[in-house]
DNA sequence: AACGACGCCAACCGCTACTTT
DNA sequence: CAAAGTAGCGGTTGGCGTCGT
C-alpha cells in the first residue's frame, strides 16, 4: 500500500497556482478530461504532481463551483450535517451543492465553530457546554449523536457498497427500476418518473413490497416489538423520539442564531435532525427525483442497491412516508398518548435539506 | 508609517481505502 | 492473496490581507 510518491518529486512546483497554470489544466481538462491524475501533469505541460492538479481542479477550477458568502441555509445544513456526520466534509459538501469540502472544512473551522462556541455550544458534540441547558431530557438527544455517527458510520459503508453495486447498472437498468417503481407505485410515480420537478413520493406503506438489507431490516426487526417505529439504530437502548427531545412548538424557520444567541433556535434546530435517525433522511432521498433549476439530478431511485432499500425500508413498520401526513410516527406519540407536533417540523426541515440536496449523495 | 497580531483560505501532507497487477 | 499503484479524504500549514496599536 505505497503512498504516491509523486509529490515527493524534487523539480515539481508547489505553492500558489498561477493564472497560466489554471490556464492550462482547464484548457487539458475540458479537451480530454482529467483521465489519471498522476499522467496529467505531464500531459498538460504541468510542472506539478497529479494530487496537486486533482486539488486545484476540484477546489477551484470546476465550472460548477460555488465561491462566496455562505448562506443561512447553508450554514443550517452543515451546522446539521456535522451534528450528524462529525467531520466527514466530502459527505457534507454532497449535500451542499457547488461547494467544495475543502470549502466548507474552512468555513466551518473559521466561522461556524466559533459562532457555536460563543453561543456556549461545543463544536465536536454540538452540547451546550452548560449541561443544565439540555437537563430536560435534551441532554439524551444530545447524547444519542455520537452514538447516531456511530451508526451512520456503518450505514454509510453500507451504502458505499450499494452505490458501486449501483454503478454497474445501466440506462436500461434505470428504466427497469423505474418500471418497478411505477408498477409499485402506480398513481405516485407516474409523473414523477418524468417530471423535470422534484418530486416526492407519498408512499403508503402496505404498498411496499419487502426485501432486504440485512443491516436494515435488524433494526426494523428490533424495533417492531414497538410497532415498529421506535427507530432506534441496532445497538442503541435509547429512543429517538421521547417525549423530552421533541419541543411542542409551531413551525419554525431556522433563524440566523448568529444574529440572536438565541439557543433556543439553534436547539431547536439541532433537535429536528437530532430526533430521527438519519436513515429516515436516507428514505426521503431515495424517492425524491428530478432536477433543481441549477443541477442535473439523476435519480437515486436508479442506483439499485437505493430502490431496494427503498422498497423495503418500510416493510416492518406502520410509519408513513408522507410529508402531508405530518410524517406521524407511532413513536411520537408519548405516554400520555399526545402526539408529537414537532413531526411536521422535522419533515419539513429533513425535506429542505434533502431537496436541496444533490440526489446521487451516497449519504442519505 | 511601521509593526505585530489575527483571520482567512488555498494548498500541502500524510493517511486510508480502493483498484490493479 | 499480496504488493504496488492510485484516488480521495481530513488535518495542518503558510502566505497574504486586514486590523489594531
Amino acid at each position: 500500500m505505497g503512498r504516491s510518491p509523486c509529490c515527493d518529486k524534487v523539480g515539481l512546483k508547489k505553492g500558489p497556482w498561477t493564472p497560466e497554470e489554471d490556464q492550462k489544466l482547464l484548457a487539458y481538462i475540458e479537451e480530454n478530461g482529467h483521465g489519471s491524475w498522476r499522467a496529467l501533469p505531464s500531459k498538460a505541460g504541468l510542472e506539478r504532481c497529479g494530487k496537486s492538479c486533482r486539488l486545484r481542479w476540484t477546489n477551484y477550477l470546476r465550472p460548477d463551483i460555488k465561491r462566496g458568502k455562505f448562506s443561512l441555509q447553508e450554514e443550517q445544513t452543515i451546522i446539521q450535517l456535522h451534528a450528524l456526520l462529525g467531520n466527514r466534509w466530502s459527505s457534507i459538501a454532497t449535500h451542499l451543492p457547488k461547494r467544495t469540502d475543502n470549502e466548507i472544512k474552512n468555513y466551518w473551522n473559521t466561522h461556524l465553530k466559533k459562532k457555536l462556541t460563543k453561543l456556549g455550544i461545543d463544536p465536536v458534540t454540538h452540547k451546550s457546554k452548560n449541561e443544565s441547558i439540555f437537563s430536560d431530557g435534551h441532554s439524551k438527544s444530545a447524547a444519542n449523536l455520537s452514538h447516531m455517527a456511530q451508526w451512520e458510520s456503518a450505514r454509510l459503508e453500507a451504502e458505499a457498497r450499494l452505490v458501486k453495486e449501483s454503478k454497474i447498472h445501466t440506462k436500461h437498468s434505470l428504466q427497469h427500476q423505474l418500471g418497478i417503481i411505477n408498477s409499485v407505485f402506480p398513481s405516485q410515480s407516474s409523473s414523477s418518473a418524468s417530471s423535470s420537478s422534484n418530486q416526492v413520493l407519498h408512499i403508503k406503506p402496505d404498498t411496499i413490497p419487502s426485501g432486504s438489507l440485512d443491516a436494515m431490516k435488524a433494526w426494523l426487526k428490533s424495533n417492531e416489538g414497538n410497532n415498529g417505529s421506535d427507530l432506534e439504530s441496532p445497538t442503541s437502548s435509547l429512543s429517538f423520539c421521547e417525549k423530552g427531545i421533541v419541543k411542542d412548538e409551531g413551525e419554525k424557520e431556522w433563524k440566523g442564531y448568529e444574529n440572536s444567541t438565541n439557543l433556543e433556535e439553534y436547539k431547536d434546530g439541532m433537535e429536528n435532525s437530532m430526533a430521527f435517525p438519519s436513515t429516515m433522511h436516507h428514505e426521503l432521498t431515495m424517492i425524491t427525483w428530478g432536477s433543481s433549476d441549477d443541477n442535473a439530478h439523476v435519480s437515486v431511485a436508479d442506483e439499485a442497491g437505493f430502490t431496494n432499500l427503498l422498497l423495503n425500508s418500510s416493510n416492518s413498520g406502520d410509519r408513513s412516508l408522507s410529508p402531508e401526513s405530518g410524517g406521524e410516527c407511532n413513536t411520537c406519540y408519548g405516554s400520555g398518548g399526545e402526539f408529537c407536533e414537532d413531526n411536521k417540523n422535522y419533515w419539513n426541515d429533513i425535506l429542505n435539506l434533502v431537496n436541496s440536496s444533490p440526489s446521487d449523495s451516497s449519504v442519505f
